[in-house]
Parts: C-alpha cells; structure tokens; sequence
DNA sequence: AATTAGTATGTTGGAGCAACAAACTAATTA
DNA sequence: TAATTAGTTTGTTGCTCCAACATACTAATT
C-alpha cells in the first residue's frame, strides 16, 4: 500500500484532460474560449487538449454559434458516436440491463424477474444471455462498446471485480468482472449499487458539480453512496457506505436485522418496515382499499401497491409512508449532522414513493438535526428514481474513461 | 466556488516538495535513498527537493549511518532550530497555552481554569496573557515562532478564523484569527477541537500514515474529526462531523440534549451520562468509597474522581464506566459501518478513564458492527490523551507548514 | 596491509513534456 | 474602419525522468 502521494507531469495531463473532457461532458455545447474561463487554464493549454480530445475522437466540433460581438466560437461536445456503454444492475429478485450512449441515454432495456433463491449460475447465464442480447441488437450499426458496469447490492472488490459478500443474496466471492469480460470481451467494472447510483447522479443527476453529497438507497436494506470532497468515499476496505446499520435502538428490540443484530436504522426504514406498518393498521382498520387492490391483481403487500392505494388517496398506505419517512428522516437526521452535505439523494426501489416520503423525511431531519447543518442541505430525490442503480452501472464506465482519457489507448 | 480541478507544474512542484518534508517530518533520520524508494519519484528528484528544503533550512544532515555494504546514507531529519510553535486551548471550563517545537515536544505548557459565565472579553485578555508569557519564555534564545493554533469546540470558518458558534461556550461569531494575530503578529490558525486532534494523530500520533480514520472527542459533548482519503473531511460549511448528535432513541428519551433535541447519542456517552449513571447507582447502594472521596477532597462528582475510584476497585465506578462504554460502543459501531475506517482513536477529557472504556466500547462494537467491517478497524485511545486538542492546535500549524513548503517564503 | 569486487548512495547534464505568455490571425458586429 | 472575441503559433520556463557517473563504504581474497 504505498499511498504516499507524489506527482508528476504526466498526472498534470491526466488531470487536465479530464477535466476538460468532463467539463465538455457536463456543459456542451461550450467553446474552447468557455473553457479556458471555467478552467482557468491559458487558452493555448485549453486548445491542446482540445486538440488531443479530438484526435483521439472523443470529442468533435460542431457548427459555430451566432449573435454577439466578435469571432463566433466553435462548439465542442462529446462525440455521439464514440460508443455505446452496457449497464446490468443485479437486484435481490430482478436482473436488468441497458443499453445507453456517453451522456447515459437509454437506447435499450430490458428487465427480468428474477427468484432469489435461483442457482447462482442459472442467474449469471441468464444475465449474460440478455447482455449478449443487448450487444447484437445494434449490430448492423457497427456500434462499438466501451464498456460494461454491473451493479449489485453487497461489498465489491472493485480492482479485481469480485463481489465479495451480497447478504440479501446470499453471494459470496463472486468474480464477475473475469466472467463478464470473458464472455463479452468488454472492459467490465464492478460496483456496489448506492455508491454507482452516487457517481450516476454525480456524472448525469442531481448532483453535477456538488462536492459533498450522500445517495441514500433505499430498497430490501438501506445503502449509502459517500460522496466527498469530490470522489467517492471507500474507505479502508471499499465497504465504506453502511449506513443503515446504525444501531438507532438497543433493546428492546423486536426486528431482527439480516445483519444479525436488533436496532438496525434499516429496520425502521426500508420498505419491509413499510409492509409491516400497513399490516398492522390492516388488521386493526379495515376501512383501506389495499385488501380490494391485493385481491384484484392477485398480488401481495408490495411497495407499488401500496403507492397505489396511496395514489387513490388511501389513508393508511399514506399514513404508513408518512410514519416511515419520518424514521428514515431520523437517519437522515443524523447522518447530515456527521456529514454537513450539500445534499442527500433518495433513490432505490423505496424512491417510487419519494411524494410521500420525502415532506416527511424533510420534517424529521428538520426536528433532528442540528439547525446550523440542517438548514443548508437540499433534500431531493435521484434523478433517475429505481433506476439509479442502473444507469450507475452506466455511469461508472463513463466515469472510469473520463477520468483515465490519458491513459486509455 | 470556482472548484475546477485543474493543474500545474507550480503543483508538483509543491506536492512532492510537501510529501518529502512530511516523510521527512515522521520517519526522521531517513536517508534521501529511502525516501525515493518511499515515494516512487527518481533519485534526482529527490535531490532537488532535498537541496531545496536545505536551503530553506526547513531540514539538514545529520551524520552518516553505518552497517550493510555500499555507500552509507547521509541520514535527513527536520532542522529543530527551525522554530516553536503555539498552541492555544479554549475549553469549556479552562483554557491551555503550550510551546512545542516543530516535532510537536512540548517545551513549556500552563494551564487556567476559567469559569465558562464570565465575560468572553475577561476571558480572551486572560488567555492573550497566558500567550505572551509563553512568548517571552524563551526570548533570550532568540527563538522563532513558526504560528499560533487555536482549537475551541464548535463550528469553525477557518478561512477567516472565526468561531461561529460554540454551543456549551455560548459563544458565536468570534473572530479569533484576527485578535490573536494582531496581538501576536503570528500567524493565527482556528480549528474545532475535534478536528485538530485529529490532525494531530495523524502527524504526532496514532494515525500516522493512516488515510481514513475517525477521531472520537469525548467530553461534554462528543465530537468528530473525520480523516478521510488521507485528509481532514469538514462538508460543505465546515460543520462536519457533529457525530455526538446521531438520533439514537426516539421517544421515549428523558435527556434533552444540549442541542435541544431528545435522543442523541451523546446524551447516553459523554461525561455527563457517567456522572448521571454513577448518582443512580449510589442512591440504590451505598458499598461504595465514592462519597468518601467527595467528602474528603470537598469534590463534586467529576470524571477524575470517579477514575481514582474505579482505580480502587470502586465496583459502582467501574460498572458505570462500563456501562457508558458499550453506549459508546453502539454508536461506533454504527460510525465503523458507515466509515470502514481503519483506526478509532478515543480522545477528551473522558480518555483518562480509557482503561475502563475502550474494552466496553470494543465489545459493543463487535457485537452492533457489521463482521467484515468491525474485524478491520483498530480502536486505541489518543496519543495524547486529554491534550488532543492542545496536540491538535500545534498541529494544525504544522500541517499547514508542510503542505505549503512551497508557496511560503 | 593491500588489493579487488561488489553494492548502495547521491550528483550531473540532457531529454521530454507540461503549462504559460505574448504576439499573432480570423471572423464577426457596430 | 474600429472594436471585440476566438483561437493559433512560437518561444520560454520549469518540472520529472533517465542514464551515466563519482563516491564511499563492506567483504573477500592475497
């Protein structure tokens, strides 16, 4: 681990490159004039790079602008036909992959029901039949791809691509990266799901150009993306982002954690928590719509029906969301206490109900928190709502060539 | 917020310039060889930014080491006539002034009681006092004085050196940078306690070479540096790591925090939680030697006392301690599971009774963390015990010498 | 004691490459 | 035509790197 940290030259490139090209990412259509004022480099550096961008394809000018005094500028963006960018996001109980350009635009998707109790390999299989899928659908257009992103909920070894532990599936060590590069001959990039939602909103969302800024996940448990000072936040091991195990309440108790433990924060929080409530108040109050709406679709107590019945304006899937997000709030509380963020993100499967939950989750952390902190942060729901994860599996190949367009042949 | 990450040789120059100065600072006698095997940068280069700390006299040669084949190495260490430092402790009930040298010894200290009702004026006259003697202390060796650090608990804008609210003190909006640096004609530095503590280990203490570590400061309240991707984290106003103020109870929660809400984790682990815990047990059961030695010191009940019990064997004392140690322990746990950090480090007036917390704490931990995380990170208590901070005054004008060898004349 | 081999430390001078500065050309509007 | 803004060209400065070299020691041998 030698961390010691030196520079040279060549990091100077790196970092200018980047951040031009990341710039050009975020802000086109934009001048080399625009550029040199934002970046604060000299006009000729600004031009050089440019320069290297577009040899190397990544960029391309497009017409000039009008109006104003003085030479026109000659606009620059990303170039729409660098490649496309293939995103899989493993949920506990569905698989789904997309297809999408650099600037992360859905050209394809496609989602699978998936039994969590499955063989592990039947699942991968059928993943890597769909990804195939995906690959050849463009094929008559010479398409190439620059990458693949996979996302799944558990602790990752990003370097060697290995999941390392994923506890709602009961995964453990495997090496996605080598299979699914094997298979598609891709550069493949493996992540945890709250932390590529993170660099999702950070790269395509909410958060474009925000420092400090945590994604809360909200869905089976409760995961958080740690972004800060700029970067994504590890730590030691890369599990970094727990956040829903905090324990909130020692004893007594009664919801045991899949952790293992009682009290978690998650218990409180994430969408179980919400079935629970509205059972409760079913068995006591029959006055709901939800058991109408269970029978009619044939379903069980799920978070979408429950939205339903809350779109339809019944109270006691309302007043469940209400309870819930103030005990989310709760977390959130605390957690932009220890953090003081520019903003908190909610996003995950929870987020479909981000109307309900998040006026309340807003009340708590306003109770909560303390005010100097409080007051500053924005609370808002992620850009991209359940598929977070998803175009996060897209965004951390974007954001892994951005950041290394020196290096990248 | 022109937050633009661009670059320039002028940068190298200064990153490597202040990575040699630091190695230099922490492994001394290191030998010119060892620091290019250490930082990856060529011989050559290591030479250039050697001679250059020479001529500023910030390190200088000390003899040759001998032993092992080839040429012996001309070992490098920091120049200790260099200069002194000053740091400037402002608790809630006392204040501190040390001297130290660049390494951080300290070379002349005194300590006040203050009483935290009286005048803030009354109170900053008495502690310029205390700085001036500091300062006359060693005049006749013609000593330089490098700057002055200042570490109060509270919100801290440390661009300009002013407190912004120091809850337990009352006080807001201080502006301590400029009345200390121009009575001193120094230059000022004004951290929160936490965070120059944190600073602190990671310089002189615990944590050096550690990139992600927390610091704990326990007291009247608890709070946090945070030391994240090898620098200090402060969040978007510089309000980060409010750790104490972690909503872990709801209702129902007798103690209303200082910050005015019900069930912060604070409420249940700092000093006052002990006393409270200690004044419940003795007014069920009296076998214990505390009252004696209130009655025979004319003492309140204070955390020092109920360590001299407990060093007595004191059950009541020691039962006390280990009950607000797992309270402890539960909210590390739930920071360890956010942060995966590598090291805790325990610091604050409660560090003097560690001997009876850190095991309680470890075992909370164990049992509320999540295995793969709470098996990784390290808890110690602070090098420097209840001086953290006055450590982490020194601190962070030491930091702020080595990371801007470059810039400063 | 003298010689020789081996090894590690540290310096020197040149190459390569980064951003920068200043002077230029280019394209537009008033 | 003058003013303005965009972008390029040419040359400078200053950084790390590299390879060769000088230095200073230890270890083994004569």
């Amino acid at each position: 681990m030698n961390s010691i940290n030196t520079t040279d030259q060549a990091f100077v490139r790196e970092t200018n490159l980047s951040s031009t090209l990341r710039l050009i990412h975020s802000l086109s259509p934009i001048s080399r004039a625009q550029l040199a004022n934002l970046t604060g480099l000299n006009k000729s550096t600004v031009s050089s790079l440019v320069d290297e961008l577009l040899q190397r394809k990544l960029v391309h000018e497009i017409g000039s602008n009008v109006g104003g005094a003085g030479r026109p500028a000659t606009m620059l963006e990303v170039n729409p036909e660098l490649g496309n960018i293939i995103g899989v996001e493993l949920g506990v109980d569905f698989f789904s992959v997309a297809v999408t350009d650099f600037m992360g635009n859905i050209l394809w998707r496609k989602r699978e029901d998936a039994d969590p109790n499955e063989d592990q390999e039947k699942m991968i299989n059928k993943t890597l039949l769909i990804v195939k899928e995906a690959m050849s659908v463009g094929k008559n257009k010479k398409q190439r791809f620059l990458g693949l992103g996979l996302t799944t909920p558990g602790t990752v070894n990003i370097k060697d691509g290995v999941l390392i532990f994923a506890p709602n599936l009961h995964w453990r060590n495997v090496p996605f990266g080598k299979i699914f590069s094997e298979q598609t001959k891709l550069k493949v990039f493996v992540e945890n799901d709250a932390n590529a939602a993170a660099v999702a909103e950070h790269l395509f969302g909410a958060a474009r150009q925000v420092q400090d800024f945590l994604f809360v996940f909200s869905g089976v448990g409760i995961g958080g993306g740690l972004f800060l000072n700029g970067k994504l936040y590890r730590g030691k091991n890369g599990y970094a982002g727990e956040i829903g195990h905090f324990p909130i309440m020692t004893e007594p108790s009664q919801t045991v954690c899949h952790c293992g433990n009682r009290g978690c924060w998650e218990t409180y929080a994430n969408q179980y928590s919400i079935i629970q409530r509205v059972r409760a108040r079913l068995e006591v109050k029959r006055t709901s719509i939800i058991p109408k709406l269970m029978a009619e679709q044939n379903s069980e107590l799920t978070i979408p029906l429950i939205k339903q019945a809350a779109d339809a304006g019944d109270k006691e899937a309302i007043d469940s969301f209400a309870e819930a997000g103030l005990a989310m709030g709760q977390g959130f509380a605390g957690l932009i206490n220890i953090f003081n963020p520019s903003k908190m993100i909610l996003g995950g499967p929870l987020s479909i109900a981000e109307k309900y939950l998040l006026p309340n989750i807003i009340e708590a952390v306003k109770r909560h928190s303390m005010p100097e902190i409080g007051q500053q942060v924005e609370i808002v729901p992620s850009t991209f709502g359940p598929d977070a994860s998803l175009i996060g599996a897209v965004a951390i190949v974007a954001d892994d060539i951005i950041n290394h367009v020196a290096t990248r042949k």
